[in-house]
Parts: C-alpha cells; structure tokens; sequence
RNA sequence: GCGUAGGUGGCAGAGCGGUCAAUUGCAUCAGACUGUAAAUCUGACGCCCUAUGGGCUACGGGGGUUCAAAUCCCUCCCUACGCA
C-alpha cells in the first residue's frame, strides 16, 4: 500500500496532462504543483507564514546539506523536518542526487542541468579533464564520496545511506539517490551511469522497504537517461517495474540533463512509460515556459531553485518577461513590478522601492522579490490546473 | 606667517622616470542563473574611430629638465596636522 494516495480527475484531452489530488500525510497537494525549494530546511529569505501565504502547498529540503549541517540525527530528535522548520504541511526530501552532479561533474564549470549547447561535440572541452579537474563529489564502487563543501571532510553517502538520512529527515516524499549524469558526457557514459542508478534505485527501495514498516512515508524512483530516447525510455521501464517483495515506487522523479529544445519530446518518453496512476515530478525545472511543457506532458510536479534565486539577484518575473530590477530604468519606476499580480510585494511596493532595496543591499529586497517570484510560479502553475479542470488548458496556454 | 605631509579616473586609494589610459576596492552600466557550493558569478567602465586594431586628451594650474614625466626641478593654488 502507498504511502501517498493520487486521484487524477481530469486530463487534458489528447494530451498526457492531468489534474489531481496527491494526499500525503501532512496534507494534501492539489497537481500540478509547483513544490517550493528550502534546500536547508528554509525557503531563502522567507518564513514559513510568507511561504503559505503565496500559495505553497509544498516544500523540498535536501539530504546533503541537512545530513553535513545540522545533521539528520538533530532534525529527527527535533521531531522531523516539518516541525524543526515550523512548515505545516506536506515536505519532500531530494536524496543528493543532484549534488552528485552539481558538486561532480559540474563543479567549477558551466555546465548545468538545462543544456545550450546542443551539439555534443561541442561540450567535449567540458569533459576533457574529466579525471584532473577538481570536485567535490566522486563515484565510487557503490556510492558516492562527498568531500564538504564546509569544511573538506569526506562522507561516502551510499543509496542505503541516503534512504536512512531522509528517513530520519522524516519527509513525507523522498527520492532515490541517483545519479544525475553530467550532458557533457559521452554516450557510453551515460548508459554505464544509468545502469548504476537503476542498480542504485533497487537499493533505495530495499532500504526504504526495511525502514519503512510501521510507517507512511512514500519513495519516488527516478528516471534518468539524458537526452537519448531510447535511454530514456528505458529507465522509465526499469524504474516502473521495480520491486521488492511485491513493493513498487510510489511516485516517480524525472531527473537529469535536458536541451530546451528537446525536453518536452523527453518528457513525454518517459511519462508514456510511467504508470499514468502515479504521480510524476519533473525534477528541478521551472521555467514559467517550462512549467506548461511538463504539465502537457504529464508532469504533477515541478520543483526549481530558479524563482528564489534568480530573486535573490534581482530578476523578477512579469506576465512580460523577466525585467531586472537593478537597471537604471527602474530607480524611479512607481508601478507595481507586474501590474496584474495580486503577491503581497505588488499590492504594497513598487518598484522604485525594491531597486532601492537591492540597491541598497537590504536583506528585505531578497524576501519582497522571492515572494514575488514564487507567488508568480506557483500560481502560475495553480492557474494551469484550474485550466485543465475548466477544459482551457491550450487556451490559457495560448494566452499566456 | 613658518614647518611637515599631501593633491591620481564618480569615491577611496596604489603607482614614484620608460612595460601607465594608469593595480585594487567601492560605486556605476549591462548580462547570466532550472532537483541551491549562490543575498552568487561574468563582462564593461577617459573620449573618438574604418574598433581582438588605431588616434586624441589626461594623474591640482603654469613652466622646466629629459629621447621619454603621474613619477625629477621651479612656481602658484588648494587640503590636513603641528608651531607661532
């Protein structure tokens, strides 16, 4: 039995999208749904309250940097992740996966999970070096070694070892450890790293099976494969017939490295594959363009650091396009940032006041523009789903 | 009035004969950011042009020494501190 229940009711015609109903322990998620970033347990610059507020339903820690500070050990004794950060409501874990990534094959380079160049010859200067360039995360016989990026120390974090800390982390919704494979790769690795997640995500659910009697929290596998169809589509088979002992994964993530051009065809690989009565989240992409994409293609849900951070450097979103609240052109601007929005920033600040905040350098700038900009996409993604139930989904889209 | 230390690009502050249109920081002007190494990073920043090159004007003002001066000398102006 899962741990989360998903009631799908309704679709989009023709299409792969859906509206539903994710009940987890904590609450209920209304999908799609964006799932708000608080990778150490807090949303940058927000409180709990201002997160509520502008709609979250939902928040994503992270087991990395919860298990290096302050420990999953101290979250668990504190009563688990949603009590230590005062978030009521439902919480997801990501497993470190990513860092895998982010503090491996990507560390110290340009390289990130939305690819530019999409001619792969073209990346081969990124991995040249592969073996001399420093990182912070290195794969190993069966895990991965993290050397802190807080003080050096070494933590060989194993698929056991990540199910075992997001357990204690006590999420309602966690991941399996994988392995998010750099783009810049080449062929025949991405096929050896995709064979190493599948045989990662085997262990993550037989220890999520032994950890999880007597209690309810769901596991999601993750699809990975870059962007080779047929990669793709087999990791999303061996991901949805995974089981132990007659247990499967509740849910599933989308994971790695996609082109813009090409992740809607990518993701619609996949999610034709996954069993439709289960919820699906597209990993780490958010993008307002991004976010009608993956809802037409069978996305439930999304999570992206995007709108906290690019907030936190002062771009915000209008209905638009981004405008940067540091050009000159906004220091005596008295509109609202987005004339339409109805966010706690825009009904009580213009914009001449936040390009005095950031220019300022004053901490409320970093809080005024993340409400907006979260407030932005998650209704953003709320309004999609209103539209799916309303049978408009390509005519908001359109609009939009 | 005398003595001492100084006057350098928007600001602070290096440089003390050629490699200086001038280190660096800040400010300014742009750009980037997609499962958070991130309140971060990148670029531009005297003027002009046929612009990965060329020309012009510049280091308080004026004059001088030198092949060559932000750098040395003279003089004037200004600032800070000390003494009358």
């Amino acid at each position: 039995m899962s741990a989360v229940k998903f009631k799908i009711e309704k679709r989009i015609k023709g299409k792969l999208g859906r509206a539903g109903v994710l009940e987890t322990p904590n609450g209920i998620i209304q999908t799609p749904a964006f799932v708000v970033v608080g990778t150490k347990a807090t949303v940058k610059a927000l409180s709990p309250e201002q997160v509520k507020d502008l709609g979250a339903q939902v928040v994503l820690a992270n087991t990395y940097h919860l298990y290096l500070q302050p420990g999953d050990e101290l979250v668990k004794n504190s009563g688990g992740l949603g009590k230590f950060m005062n978030w009521r409501g439902p919480t997801m874990t990501d497993s470190g996966g990513f860092q895998v990534f982010s503090l491996g094959a990507a560390y110290g380079k340009e390289i990130s999970k939305v690819v530019k160049i999409t001619d792969p010859s073209l990346m081969i200067p990124e991995r040249f070096d592969d073996n001399n360039a420093p990182r912070l995360a290195k794969i190993g016989q069966d895990g991965v070694s993290f050397k802190s990026h807080l003080d050096g120390a070494v933590h060989y974090i194993t698929p056991e070892k990540s199910i075992q800390i997001q357990h204690n982390l006590g999420a309602d919704i966690i991941f399996a450890f994988d392995e998010c494979a750099s783009p810049a790769e080449s062929a025949r690795y991405q096929e050896e790293a995709l064979d190493r997640t599948h045989r990662w995500a085997k262990r993550c659910l037989e220890e999520h099976i032994k950890l999880n009697t007597g209690k309810n929290v769901a596991l999601f596998g993750i699809a990975q494969g870059g962007r080779e169809e047929e990669l793709r589509k087999k990791s999303a088979r061996a991901i949805s017939e995974m089981e132990v002992g007659g247990e499967s994964f509740d849910g599933f993530g989308i994971g790695g490295s996609f082109a813009k051009e090409d992740m809607s065809t990518a993701v619609k690989w996949v999610n034709e594959i996954l069993p439709e009565e289960k919820p699906r989240h597209l990993l780490g992409i958010g993008e307002p363009e991004d976010l009608f994409m993956g809802v037409e293609n069978g996305v439930d849900l999304f999570d992206c650091v995007a709108p906290t951070r690019i907030a936190r450097n002062g771009s915000l979103y209008t209905m638009s396009g981004n405008i940067n609240i540091l050009n000159a052109k906004f220091i005596s601007d008295f509109s609202k940032i987005d004339e339409n929005c109805r966010c706690y920033t825009c009904q009580n600040y213009t914009r001449a006041y936040l390009s005095h905040l950031f220019r300022g350098k004053e901490i409320l700038a970093n809080t005024l523009a993340s409400i907006h900009n979260l407030h932005f996409i998650v209704n953003l993604v709320k309004k999609i789903r209103q539209s799916i139930l309303d049978d408009n989904f390509e005519g908001f889209k359109d609009s939009f």
